[in-house]
RNA sequence: GGUCUGGUAGUUCAGCUGGUUAGAAUACCUGCCUGUCACGCAGGGGGUCGCGGGUUCGAGUCCCGUCCAGACCGCCA
């Protein structure tokens, strides 16, 4: 043993205690006359003392050698510090050391290991196992931890059997793209990671295992962003004998549950949104409720004026943003250059003051009076000091573009309090959506997703119609699960792959093996998927997922800590039958 | 595939309309310092201004290309 304490416990009760710690140099303060080293272990951070009078001159020439982030052993007596530091645990005593031995030295390291660090992304990552010393990034590893560990206790606690899933299995066209991996044994031939463990968790219900659940890699060779890895964890569920709102509750109870027991926070019933409602008042299927500026249409409002700019849209939408009146005339500038930018391509943005005497002011006064201006404000439910932004034009593209710049305007004004949460379920989603470039439908969810069985007679008829008992669990403006009832009828199953414009021949070579044992009693079902990394990011009070992986990937899926993907030789690529087309 | 932003000391950054020897902070090294805890004080070392080309008497600065990083759009059942 390397030591009787770790760094974090030493308390005033243990007073003259002999003891012996072990950890790495954080910092040296060296008064000359005296010197102090802070250790530091993942529990916390420990004084160290040697002084001219107590310490003898031998040991003190081996602390000056020492240097920043040295693994060091010591042996000493606690005593009580003259001057003590509230702002640590340890911070009453010192420990007098007597005996020092360095374990191992340490170069500088390439930036500060303090809770600030001088160090930008790219250096950190190459760097990851430094990084991880830091409190911010060691707290959020041992978050994550907490609650796969809740996780994990709750799902057993209600009967769910955590079951694993293989990892190489088949690619299919359907959704993401697939990482793929050759197969040696069978030459031509590859295995696909999965996407998620979807089918395997059906046949786990089909073969009676009632409640499932797996926290389980997931794979996909897609382009990344702040909160999108290419392989992410997620707690992947589902159960036999339930309908939506089973589930709904099931995993509404985890939630509040990981909360209650990490954060110590209550949270309330989580409100239920259909997804037309959220798209209409917010502009997309995962709106942050932490803040209001809900969406007002104002067609009524606005058309038969001479503004043919509203005259001519099929939708005129705005939100209220209180107090919005004292933005600056520069201020309403930057957003319209923002809803401007290519990536919003919005052609410009309306505005309305309520201003204090009461009267309107508007970006289009030359068309619309005091009394029509006093409509909208009706309409929205704006009061004095307020202000109205409107976008309009084409419905599904306004509300996006109205939707993106919601989150804009409560990113600039500071609404997104990350220690305030604010769940609700998205409900009712399409089956299917219409896919321009391929001029085909697509499950919006995946292929698996039941029909709400009243509107199974419009699937031939009116396919963009069909809603799905399908929903997201979505959490300040990020989903962070997505489930669904699943088809458990070969037939139905058959009459989606159709509609996704699959011949009989594919569906059978893709997923013959489930609908065959659709065939032999496969019981009611359906589940969910969460995000891990997400879910985890967001009770940290983050959205970027990078630092609560512990080695994640950066944003164009290199891992630079390893230098990966790289090279494989000739002789490897001979072995599994690729050659090198570079 | 696209848009935007950035790349200057170990690190984080400043460096204007092109003009002496490229700066600051921090880290690092040396010395001093009788209770520090972001210790303090004095001094010191440290640069292929991402890379390649061009314009110019002269380029960190302007132009073109390229690489890398980050954010976003497309994409992500």
């Amino acid at each position: 043993m390397y030591r009787t304490h770790n760094c974090g416990e030493l308390r005033i009760s243990d007073l003259n205690k002999e003891v012996e710690l072990s950890g790495w140099v954080q910092k040296i303060r060296d008064k000359g006359f005296i010197m102090w080293v802070d250790l530091r272990d993942r529990y916390g951070i420990t004084q160290l003392i040697f002084d001219q009078e107590r310490t003898s001159n031998e040991l003190i020439e081996s602390a000056k050698k020492l240097n920043r982030e040295f693994v060091i052993n010591i042996k000493g007596s606690v005593i009580e510090r003259k001057s003590k530091n509230s702002l640590i645990k340890t911070g009453e005593i010192e420990v007098l050391v007597t005996e020092l031995t360095i374990l191992n030295a340490s170069i500088t390291p390439p930036f500060t290991i303090e809770d600030e660090t001088d160090g930008g992304e790219e250096l950190r990552m190459k760097y990851r196992y430094l990084d991880i010393r830091r409190n911010p990034i060691k707290e959020n590893i041992i978050l994550r931890h907490k609650i796969t560990q809740e996780v994990r206790k709750y799902l057993s606690d209600h009967s769910f059997i955590e079951v694993e899933t293989p990892y190489l299995i088949k690619s299919t066209p359907e959704g993401a793209r697939d990482f793929v991996v050759p197969s040696r044994m069978n030459p031509g031939e590859f295995y696909a990671l999965p996407q998620s463990p979807q089918t395997f968790k059906q046949l786990l219900m089909v073969a009676g295992m009632d409640k499932y659940f797996q926290i389980v890699k997931c794979f996909r060779d897609e382009d990344l962003r702040a909160d999108r890895q290419p392989e992410f964890t997620q707690i992947d569920c589902e159960m036999s004998f339930v309908q939506q709102q089973d589930i709904l509750d099931t995993f509404e109870n985890l939630v509040k549950n990981l909360f209650h027991n990490i954060k110590n926070i209550e949270l309330e019933k989580f409100p239920v949104i259909t997804y037309d409602d959220a798209i209409k008042n917010y502009g997309t299927d995962k709106p942050d409720l932490r803040y209001d500026m809900t969406f007002v249409e104002l067609n009524n409002v606005t058309q038969h004026k001479d503004f043919n700019v509203f005259n001519k849209s099929e939708l005129v939408v705005g939100f209220v943003i209180k107090g919005g009146n004292s933005f600056t005339r520069k201020d309403i500038d930057k957003y319209t250059e923002w809803v401007k930018r290519p990536q919003i391509g919005a052609s410009g943005l309306a505005y309305m003051r309520m201003q204090d005497d009461g009267t309107y002011k508007s970006s289009v006064d030359k068309f619309y009076d005091q009394a029509d201006l006093k409509k909208w404000a009706e309409v929205s439910n704006a009061s004095t000091g307020d202000i109205l932004f409107i976008l309009s034009g084409e419905k599904d593209k306004v509300r996006t573009q109205l939707g993106a710049l919601r989150v804009h305007v409560a990113e600039t004004l500071n609404l997104k309090n990350p220690e305030d949460f604010k769940p609700l379920w998205v409900v009712d989603f399409p089956l299917l959506e219409w896919d321009e470039e391929t001029k085909a439908y697509h499950a919006m969810h995946h292929p698996f997703t039941s029909p709400k069985l009243e509107h199974l007679s419009l699937i031939n008829s009116d396919p963009s119609a069909v809603r799905a008992d399908a929903y997201d669990l979505v959490l300040n403006g990020n989903e962070i699960g997505g489930g669904s009832i699943r088809i458990h009828d070969k037939k139905i199953q058959q009459k989606m792959f159709d509609c996704l414009g699959f011949t009989k021949d594919e569906a059978e070579k893709q997923f013959g093996f489930l609908m065959n044992a659709f065939e032999y009693g496969a019981p009611p079902h359906g589940g969910i998927a969460f995000g891990l990394d997400r879910l985890v990011a967001i009770m940290g009070g983050n959205e970027i997922i990078r630092d609560f992986i512990a080695f994640p990937k950066n944003n164009s899926g290199r891992d630079v800590m390893i230098d990966s993907p790289s090279s494989v030789s000739a002789d490897q690529l001979k072995e599994i039958n690729l050659k090198t087309t570079l």
